[in-house]
DNA sequence: CTTGACTCTCCGGTAGGCGGAGGGTGGAGG
DNA sequence: CCTCCACCCTCCGCCTACCGGAGAGTCAAG
């Protein structure tokens, strides 16, 4: 049913290198069969190719070989599959992000750098039902879309009429991981929620620039308006803001987004510096 | 026009980290503006913000730094959108194929192992029209797809009525890229060209079965075959000959994809082991 | 003058291996 | 039986693209 063969020909069988292969008995994810106790040599058993076949697809998908154990050390087939299922489906999401991405980076190589308009604006204090989290860059999508979710769901149920926004703390963008705040503006005597808090954001001055489409685009806008007020402002410390809009909530394709993106400054610039 | 920002400051206008900016700097590929000589502080200016970005896009897309250097350091503007052009390319073909994986492995996931049905089949040695080269395995698809047509093209003009092939030497698969050879089998008194070579493979036995479908599935095909080889037949040295019965050329979507993979072998096997 | 936020350099570590040195094995041919 | 060559072993360092932290210097506000 099954043969024994040397590391060479397994490799071969596989398409795994030698090295490889040395590595995974290593680290303890596909040991040989047996080991000869006098010359050390590996032996694998022709029955491992479909375990190594395994392994190597997955690592031909970028997994890391942590997740790979996770999957090939599976209990049972179903979990197995599960977690596979899994980080498919993730794939595939990072995926559709690299051709957004890849497409934005063609349209940078054939239009040029708009024109940036800026305008400062102080915006009091107001109160807002909000979620607060300790959010990773990589998964601030799957975020938003459960966030803005849930307060455009209040925002129908209570007839709110607002533009959803979102604070962003400096972490956030220096360290790919910090505090991240949707919220809806709601009158001052809003009732409180289960599912969202009520917090109040502070009043501040802010540059404010429009960014218009896509998200995977932000960067651009994010440097030219940061720019600008590194130039010309004196910048406040606290989060940046997001205000939405034109989003996905309101059923616009991403070309037709629009977002203000607030800068925190200390007080309005004077004029010519 | 442009201001001068800490490091800090421009790790917020660029969303690079701070220790990312070092590193950049250390390795030439993004230096500061200027250093201040008594404290060592780094100052960039402003205007080095869509560099920056540009450097900052084209890692997300997992470009190596030093291609990214040569797209930051292109000595004019068509060079560097050249070469962009070319990796935005590349890497949709990259994504093209992780989808096929991606379905690929799903599919693994709900249908079973097939049958193995191999055949044992003396070749005698024939001359063919060849293209050989050192072929790396990132690049096969690439090569196939020329080096096939121009047989498929050579065919057509010499009216010749034969079923290509390639061979592919064991470095291939161990090493990630060895010797290639694409054939296509002519009448020993076929006249030399050009463009190809004329070669005559040699005559051996070998232990032959088909792979029916997409080639991202050859893996299985090749672990199943190699294993029942290991177990019932003396291996032969000399390259794995495929034979593209129906491929690209034919017309057919991938999964009617019918190929021969044939393993040399020293003998026909004795019935019962 | 202190405090705290920033910044500097240097060292070490990470994943997932590759490449090579130095030395032991195994089977085939002579 | 010997020798040869291909194969195998372990160990060490290197690779990319950074991250984390130590220890020390710097800057601006209070």
């Amino acid at each position: 049913m099954t043969a024994s063969v040397t590391i060479g020909e397994f490799s071969r069988l596989t398409h795994l290198s030698v090295k490889t292969l040395h590595h995974y008995h290593e680290i303890g994810l596909l040991a040989p069969a047996r080991i000869d106790p006098s010359s050390g040599y590996r032996r694998y058993e022709t029955a491992q190719v479909p375990v190594a076949q395994l392994i190597r697809r997955l690592r031909d998908l970028q997994m890391p070989l942590a997740q790979v154990r996770a999957v090939v050390e599976a209990p049972d087939v179903q979990t197995r599959d599960q977690t596979l299922r899994l980080h498919l489906d993730q794939m595939e999401r990072e995926l559709a992000q690299t051709r957004d991405v890849v497409a934005s980076l063609r349209s940078m190589l054939t239009l040029p750098v708009g024109e940036l308009t800026v305008e400062y604006r102080f915006m009091p204090a107001f109160r807002a039902y909000a979620v607060t989290d300790r959010v990773d860059r990589d998964s601030i999508d799957d975020w938003c879309s459960e966030t803005f979710g849930l307060l455009g769901e209040i925002a129908g149920r209570y007839g709110i009429n607002a533009t959803a926004g979102a604070t962003y703390g400096d972490e956030f963008f220096t360290d790919d991981v910090g505090e991240v705040v949707g919220f809806l503006p709601v009158a001052p005597d809003q009732p409180a929620l289960e599912r969202v808090s009520l917090v109040d954001l502070p009043a501040s001055y802010f540059a404010i620039t429009r960014h218009d489409g896509p998200y995977a685009d932000f960067d651009r806008t994010y440097g030219a308006l940061g720019s600008h007020v590194a130039e010309y402002c004196e910048v406040a410390p606290g989060p940046i803001r997001e205000l939405y809009l034109t989003g996905p909530g309101d059923g616009a394709a991403a070309s037709d987004f629009r977002t203000e993106i607030c800068w925190p400054i200390q007080r309005l610039p004077t004029p010519k510096g």
